[in-house]
DNA sequence: TTTAAAAGTTGAGTCGTTGCACTTTTTTAG
DNA sequence: CTAAAAAAGTGCAACGACTCAACTTTTAAA
């Protein structure tokens, strides 16, 4: 267990991955230390002592430097969904996992300064979003299975892109809990009808 | 030098007015046969016989030349609320107007194409959805006002979010006019709960 | 007319990103 | 066990988008 690798890790890949860690550690600290737009990708690959070719074949972009932790949200995301207690709605299942896990992360003391880096920084957060929502094609489909409709179900796609999106409309708000709360709360009971004397069919 | 006085609209304006039209012009023309990413700003310069310096003096990047016509949607798009007709629903007003504007792809015959461009090439289409979501606030604002509530009530921020986020929903969609009906469904009357003792099995 | 401020234009440079060539490691043939 | 190809890592130089400091032209003021 000590020194046997059970799994062929070749040197060459553990020298590979001490390389890809050296530019995402220096890469964050020159971000967080003089702002992004001010460090270049070459003051980036000079801190990790390579050249900035090597940085591209490590990272696809110079965004992705900082989203190096990519942790498996999209399964996460379809378990929520299908493994979701008996008698809860989808739209209330989903927001008990984004508040489970878009709320409290903040048991990592570092943590502010890199949410802030990149919801201060446009191009991060544009970045970030887009990341985020690669899963709507996923969730869309786990939503149809789980409501028994059709896969391209156009109500299944609205819902699954209205989840995702509603994280981004917290960003900037004062009080994010809120915020998704009374998003999803527009996904499960519509918008409150009061000009409306009379619905239609159905 | 001569006694003429100008007239409010100097000359001098009128040539930047034509020059800056040579230039969406030119880079129309040269995206439309080519493709975005065949041709370079330099190529669009050139074909406005200007610099590319010049070129960034008028539009603030490459993306920008394809954007030209910037008409004013958000006025379209607050008074669609504003000035709805008696006993219909903010979601329904806005289903309504959105299907008026964003369907029926207007009577000019190079329209498609154009449409098609922007689509098919990704930085375009994200570049136009940004622009789009701008009205966002603006329209959570008139939102918030004719439902009388606070101006930065959640649920006003949600349902100005999602409405416009609609849209997006339908491209690459064969059918957007159902699309875009079954997301406002959903904005109006929330998500069916057929969970609740409806479901078969699973 | 003189002159100064504003706007247009430009060539040279920066930054993100990539193609081509070279070196090093791993695999395969003898 | 050696040789050499195949694969992967690395770097220099270049390309495209975009900016900067200087020069020229236009407009307005004295």
């Amino acid at each position: 267990m000590v020194s046997d690798t059970p799994k062929p890790v070749g040197r060459r890949e553990r020298k590979k991955a001490a390389t890809r860690q050296a530019l995402a550690d220096a890469a964050l600290d020159l971000f967080l230390e003089h702002g992004y737009d001010q460090v270049s990708v070459r003051d980036v690959a000079e801190a990790a002592d390579v050249s900035t070719t090597t940085l591209f074949k490590h990272f696809p972009s110079k965004e992705a430097l900082v989203f190096d932790e990519d942790t498996d949200q999209q399964a996460a995301l379809v378990a929520a969904v299908r493994e979701r207690p008996a008698g809860r709605s989808l739209p209330a299942a989903l927001l008990d996992h984004l508040l489970r896990t878009h709320l409290p992360t903040t048991a990592d003391p570092g943590f502010p300064r890199y949410r802030q880096l990149i919801l201060g920084t446009p191009v991060l957060r544009e970045y970030g979003h887009r990341m985020w929502m690669r899963h709507e094609a996923a969730l869309a489909e786990a939503i149809a299975d789980e409501a028994g409709l059709l896969q391209d179900d156009p109500a299944c796609a609205a819902l699954a892109h209205f989840a995702l999106e509603a994280v981004a409309l917290t960003h900037g708000r004062d009080d994010p809990r809120t915020t998704l709360e009374a998003a999803f709360a527009l996904l499960e009971h519509g918008w409150p009808g009061r000009t409306e004397g009379a619905g239609q069919g159905a």
